[in-house]
DNA sequence: CGGAACCGTCAGTTGACGCTAACGTAAGCA
DNA sequence: TGCTTACGTTAGCGTCAACTGACGGTTCCG
């Protein structure tokens, strides 16, 4: 999971990552869609594959990408898991100040 | 969200919130729990804060802190929509598949 | 075989991150 | 007032991450 988040705190590998969501493209397809060298964004495309977050495949002299979400799985347990306790704190919450909105009522 | 990232991309910064998830803790109580030292701590809870995942409350000399799942907003509609793009593909792949089954189990 | 296209990898630099030690501040108590 | 507790902040250091430029390895075509 420590990789994969890394991996995405970076906003070049965020776009990369919707880019090839969508359809497989090459090293250079990629690379043509940021201002960087292409050197660096292979770099990214290392940091991704490595953290499981993209597929690699050959095609004659070029290099395929594609997304691969389940590398995302333990992020999205861990940021679910801590969304649902948030919206359970906050019902529990609601619920204790809706009842002793109803103690006030009863009472005057 | 690219804070809220960077921030969660820490392990000693994920453990927090994990803490201060079911209660509110002290920042001296938090740092019981870790071996750096108490600035360090501090530290961590000021990316946090400023990444809006932690609200902080003054208590006389101590300060109570609480996790801020709403700071997780972002973080969270970008995770899921990636899987369910993810899932999205692998549900039309798997019928691809299918398709092409039932026209080989037709032809012979 | 020669050359071009496509791409990864290797130094090397710069900036950011995480940590510790030392200091400063605000609240509580004798 | 003086001491202690509970924290945040700053300066400084080691380390890692992101980038560029130069180079090497494949693949395809004439």
């Amino acid at each position: 999971m420590e990789a994969a988040l890394r991996a995405i705190a970076e906003p070049h590998r965020r776009r990369i990552l919707t880019l090839v969501s969508q359809e497989e493209l090459s090293a250079g397809q990629i690379a043509s869609h940021f201002e960087v060298t292409r050197p660096a964004v292979s770099q990214h495309l290392s940091v991704l594959r490595e953290a499981g977050l993209l597929t690699e495949r050959r095609d004659g002299a070029r290099r395929l990408y594609r997304a691969r979400p389940e590398g995302l799985a333990e992020v999205r347990a861990f940021v679910d898991g801590f969304w649902a306790e948030g919206l359970e704190r906050l019902k529990t919450a609601a619920e204790r100040e809706e009842r002793r909105m109803r103690r006030g009522a009863a009472r005057g």
